[in-house]
DNA sequence: GTAACAGTTCGATTCAAGTCGTACAATCGG
DNA sequence: CCGATTGTACGACTTGAATCGAACTGTTAC
């Protein structure tokens, strides 16, 4: 199926990440997953519901600053770390470092 | 008077320049300020009303990323490039090369 | 002084984004 | 197979940002 993985690297722009990292829940995950390798959906964003987390999801990833691995049920976010650090060095440490 | 300049350096949000920038006016401000020294707002922004323009003065000044300086009449905006470069380096090279 | 110009502020409107609930597809466990 | 679970898709509602017009302040020019 549709690995729906975003854009490629070259496609990424920076508009999109711009609009996909001003928000405070997406700016929470993409903090989150600096700090680890991998998580899963739910271990991020416990407070709301499924469907607006999925929505965060997807913006994130359309915007090519995420990606998932499937993993059975379970669902493996991923900061595309390289990609972005390739693209547009030093936002990410930005974010991160805040 | 109110030499109403913004944040100090240090006190420059990772949040507020990310919504600062996240709209395509003033994406084009900081391009267009990043290119030049100095600019007078109408030179920036012809198509909108004066007071939609003075909007996103106001963002981007309380945001931090701009500065103004006051002559007669004329306001002259700057992008605070030593500012952003100091405490987010790489941010404003992605939004202008980006 | 007065008229013109630059920019701010306020209120009203419009529109996009976030949020949720429900229904649905897919996977795992019994 | 069947029920529970994970994530998506869709529609409806709500909220906040963008936009404009009009009124106002301050400055220059005559």
């Amino acid at each position: 199926m549709e690995n729906d993985e975003g854009p490629a690297r070259g496609d990424i722009t920076i508009e999109a990440v711009l609009a996909a990292l001003d928000h405070p829940l997406r700016l929470r995950v993409v903090r989150a997953l600096a700090a680890t390798r991998e998580m899963t959906c739910q271990e991020i964003l416990p407070e709301v519901t499924k469907s607006t987390a999925s929505h965060h999801w997807k913006v994130l990833r359309e915007a090519g600053v995420v990606e998932q691995r499937r993993e059975g049920r379970y669902l493996y976010l991923r900061l595309r770390r390289d990609d972005l650090d390739s693209r547009f060095p030093g936002v990410v440490d930005a974010v991160v470092l805040g």
